[in-house]
DNA sequence: GCTATAATTGCACGATTGTGCAAATATGCA
DNA sequence: TGCATATTTGCACAATCGTGCAATTATAGC
């Protein structure tokens, strides 16, 4: 694990590890549909300027993904991506391939 | 999700989202064995206290567990209890069981 | 054009965080 | 008892972070 990948990972670890932008998640998680900017303010009592900030940290990260349209950005999770990264990571801290060296099996 | 859990899943995840922690946690990953303090130093080039206080955060998130033999303190990675917590915040976020209510299949 | 709404940005501020160093504590060993 | 080693704690400091407010930008609709 060089460093570059592990400041890669601690980076997404972080955008999800602050209260109001896991709570951003957990809302967009319950949405079947793309949710603007403004219906997500509702969801954590802060001023709109932050909920853009927060936005835009977990669209960084590729935890979000949004789609302008008119003056307003839809926002999205992108469920898989996300999902498959912290399955990623379970599956290397229950140590599925260590020690094997790197020539495979 | 009320906003115990958020917080704690927050916690969770800030505490694995730091450069030098999520070192420690690989390095732990690697050992079949525990490891105490000092030798987990030679991983991350930091000073022995900036490692204990490292330690102590995943300690208090359970993610890491250490047995006191001696002067020394040997910890050990928490394998099983951290892969489930990121898979089961996998699995919500994929949506496996929201908007069906709260009463089951 | 003008106005209203959505979103971002600049600025300031307090709180938290990561860090190193030195001192303190705890324990093993001679 | 005295010394060496492992770990923690107190202190200070710089950097980062989350936040609110006001101003700004962008765009829709009149």
């Amino acid at each position: 694990m060089n460093a570059a990948e592990t400041q890669k990972t601690a980076d997404f670890l972080k955008a999800l590890g602050e209260f109001n932008r896991l709570s951003l998640v957990y809302e967009l998680c319950r949405c079947e549909s793309s949710q603007n900017a403004m219906c997500l303010c509702d969801c954590c009592s802060v001023d709109a300027s932050v909920v853009s900030r927060h936005l835009k940290v977990l669209a960084e990260r590729d935890i979000v993904t949004f789609d302008k349209v008119g003056r307003e950005k839809t926002y999205r999770l992108n469920r898989n991506e996300v999902a498959t990264q912290l399955r990623e990571l379970a599956d290397l801290i229950e140590n599925k391939d260590c020690k094997r060296g790197h020539h495979g099996i």
